[in-house]
DNA sequence: CACGCCTAGGTAAGCGCTTTCCCGTCAGCG
DNA sequence: CGCTGACGGGAAAGCGCTTACCTAGGCGTG
C-alpha cells in the first residue's frame, strides 16, 4: 500500500456511526479493555468465552479500529516517509520499489511524497511527515545548488533525528547524514570514455536543470573523460532542460538547429535520451549511423526503444533498498555512507563515427 | 504526496522527546488552548501580544502537531484511499495522476494502495483505509470474475458507506455504487473493425488473465467485430497471461510457434504489446509488413516504441479525475455511472494484409 | 482451615490535540 | 455610576484507543 498525500489542507467532518471499541464492549458485555485485549492479540490471556462473545460483537459490528486512535495511544513510530521528485517517472519507480520491498519486509507503512522537484514543497514535507510521526524519512533524487535551502533542510532534518528520527538519502551529498550515492560521477566518466573510444568529436549535451547537483556531477565526469583525451565540452554545446522526454526532445531540436555537426548526444537522463530519439526519427536523421545517442540511469524501456538505447545502469532497485536498510538499522557508527558503481551498457543507439578511424 | 503503505505490521516504539502543544504553551506563558488556537488560525481571535510568544516558542522549539492526535481530535475525514492494482504500471500511474489533481484541488491527502492483483490483499486495504477514516475509497483496476470474492468486496464497501463513507470504482461493473467506466467493450470493437479492414484473417490474441473482467470484456469486443465480418475468434488463439511486458512476450512465442500463419497480434494492453515487438524483433519478423500488432490503452510510451503501437486510447487521466469527481461530490442520485469512449490510435506497426486486397 | 498467590477481568489514566463553555475585564450606554 | 455586552483567555471535556494498576475469586500450601 501505498500513501500519496496530495498536499496538507481543509479538512471537513463527514460521515458518522462508525462503531468504536466501547460500542463492542458494550455489545459483548465486557469492558473496553477486554476488547481490546482480545482484538490485538494483547499478552494478557482471555478466556475463550470473552474473546467468543467480542469476536462476535466485531463481526456484527462490522468494527474496525481507528488507526488513528491507536497510533496515538501508542505514540506509534511505525511508518516510513519518502520524499521523491515524482514517483511516476521510472527513475523513482524503480528506487521506491527497492524501498518497498525492505519496508515491507520489516512490516512497515511506506508514506511516498511527491515533491516534483520544488524545494519549498520538499521543505513542507519534511515537516508533514514529522507531524505523523514516521520513525524514518527517506529522501531520494538530487540535491540542489542552493545553500539557503539546503541549509534549512538540513535544520529541519537536524531537528527530525534530535527527537528519534532516523533520516538516510539518496543521491545528496549536501546531508551529513547516512546516504547511498550512485556514481553518477564516475558513471558518467563510463560514458565519456565510451565516446572517445568509438571516436565522437562532435559531442553534445542534453542536460537536465542547472540547479540540480546530479546534472552537474554527471556533467564532470563526462568532462573529466573528455579532458583525459584531450577534448572538451564547450558550453554552447550544452542544453539544459527538465528531466522529461519532451524537454528532451525540444532540447535535441535546439542543440541540432545550433550545432549541425554533431556526432554524439549524450542526454543525461533515459527520459531525455528517447526524447532525443523520438526527435530525430522525426528528422529522419539515423541512428546510430549519423547520430549516436547515450542515455544515463538504464530505465526499463530504455531497451525497448528503437534503436535499444546505449545507457549507464544505475543499480536503482538496489539504492532503493539499501536506503531503506539503512534507515531502518539503528545500529552502526554514523553516518554510513554507501557508494553504489555505475555500469556501461552498449546497445544499438551508439556506433563508431562514420569514416573514422579510432581516435 | 503520496502515501504508500506496504502493508500494516509490528509498531515499534521509537525516539522521543518530541515537543508537544502543552512543551509551547508553557514556554510561552499561555494555556494549550491560546497555543492551538494560534497555531491553525482559529476563528476566535487572539492578541498579537501573545501569537507573538507562542509563534517565537514553536519556531525554538521546532514544534510540529503530531497529526495523529488532530485527526483524533478533530474526527478527521480528509483523506481519500485509493486501491489499485500497481502504481508503477503506467495504466495505473495515469489514472492516479487524474485523481490526484482533483484531489489536490480540493487538498485532500491521497492514500495510494497496491492490490498487486490478489483479491484477498484488496479486501485488507478497504479495511486498513476504513481504519485511517478516509472520506472516501476509490478502486481502480478491472473487477474478478470470481462470485465470492465479489459479493465480500462489496459487503465491505456497503458498510463503509453506510457509516458515511464515499466509494467509487474505475472499470468494475461488479460494483452498485458509482462508477467511471471505460468501454472496453467498444474500444475493442474499433480494433476488430480495423483488423478486419486491414483485411487480416489470421489473427491471435494475447490476453490478460482470464479472472479479470476487463480481459473478458475486451474479449468479448474483438469477438464481436470479428462476428459482425463472418470471422471467428477461436480459442487456440488466444493465450492468457500476466498483463506485463515479459508475460506480453512469452505469449506471443508460444502463439507464433503454434500458429505460424498469423498476420497479426493483438495483445489486450500496451505492456504485452510492447513485449510482442520485442519478441518479433528477436526472430526478425518484419512489423507490421509480416505482422501487425495492436495494443490497448494508448499509455505514453506506445508512441515510442519502433514501430510505433496502433492502439485503443483510453482518456486514463480523465477516468482519474471523473471518478475523483465523483467521490468527492456528495450530490447528485447515486449511483452515478460514467462511461467514456474508446479512440483507435493508428500508428506504424498495423498495416494491409501483405498480397491482399481490402476484405 | 487460614493464608497467600496467581489469574482473569475491570478501572482509569493517559496519548496530544481541539473546542465548548465559562469567567473576568473593560468599554459603552442610559 | 451601574448595567450590559463584547471579547480575550483558560479550564476541561472529550476524540478512540492502550495499558499500567488494581481487585476479586480460586487454588495450593502448611
Amino acid at each position: 500500500m501505498t500513501l500519496v498525500a496530495t498536499h496538507a489542507a481543509g479538512v471537513t467532518r463527514e460521515g458518522a456511526g462508525v462503531a468504536t471499541l466501547s460500542d463492542v464492549a458494550r455489545r459483548a458485555g465486557v469492558s473496553p479493555a477486554t476488547a481490546s485485549r482480545v482484538i490485538n492479540g494483547s499478552s494478557k490471556p482471555v478466556t475463550d468465552e470473552l474473546r467468543e462473545r467480542v469476536l462476535r460483537a466485531v463481526a456484527e459490528l462490522q468494527y474496525v479500529p481507528n488507526a488513528h486512535a491507536q497510533l496515538l495511544a501508542r505514540s506509534h513510530r511505525g511508518a516510513v516517509g519518502v520524499i521523491v521528485h515524482d514517483v511516476s517517472d521510472p527513475y523513482f519507480s524503480e528506487i521506491t520499489r527497492g524501498l518497498q520491498r525492505v519496508a515491507t519486509d520489516q512490516g512497515r507503512l511506506l508514506m511516498i511524497c511527491n515533491s516534483y522537484r520544488d524545494p519549498e514543497r520538499e521543505l513542507e514535507y519534511v515537516e508533514l511527515l514529522r507531524g505523523q510521526q514516521v520513525a524514518a524519512i527517506i529522501l531520494a533524487g538530487s540535491g540542489y545548488h542552493d545553500a539557503g535551502f539546503t541549509r534549512l533542510l538540513n535544520d529541519k532534518l537536524a531537528a527530525y533525528e534530535a527527537t528519534g528520527g532516523r533520516v538516510a538519502v539518496i543521491g545528496r551529498h549536501e546531508h551529513s547524514g547516512d546516504a547511498v550515492m550512485p556514481d553518477n560521477r564516475g558513471g558518467a566518466r563510463l560514458l565519456g570514455e565510451e565516446m572517445c573510444r568509438l571516436g565522437h568529436e562532435g559531442i553534445g549535451v542534453v542536460a537536465g536543470p542547472q540547479v540540480l547537483t546530479t546534472t552537474t556531477d554527471r556533467l564532470t565526469g563526462l568532462r573529466e573523460a573528455l579532458a583525459a583525451h584531450g577534448r572538451e565540452l564547450p558550453e554552447h554545446r550544452i542544453r539544459y532542460a527538465e528531466f522529461d522526454r519532451d524537454s528532451g526532445a525540444a532540447a535535441t531540436a535546439a542543440l541540432l538547429d545550433a550545432e549541425p555537426g554533431l556526432t554524439a548526444i549524450a542526454a543525461l537522463n533515459d527520459s531525455m535520451a528517447i526524447g532525443a530519439l523520438s526527435l530525430l526519427r522525426s528528422r529522419a536523421v539515423p541512428v546510430p549511423d549519423r547520430i549516436s545517442v547515450f542515455g544515463f540511469d538504464d530505465m526499463p524501456i530504455a531497451r525497448d526503444v528503437t534503436p535499444a538505447l546505449t545507457t549507464v545502469r544505475l543499480p536503482l532497485v538496489e539504492m532503493g533498498s539499501r536506503a531503506m536498510a539503512l534507515a531502518l538499522d539503528a545500529g552502526g557508527t554514523r553516518p554510513r555512507v554507501e557508494s553504489l558503481a555505475a555500469e556501461l551498457v552498449r546497445r544499438d543507439s551508439s556506433a563508431q563515427v562514420q569514416g573514422r578511424a579510432h581516435s
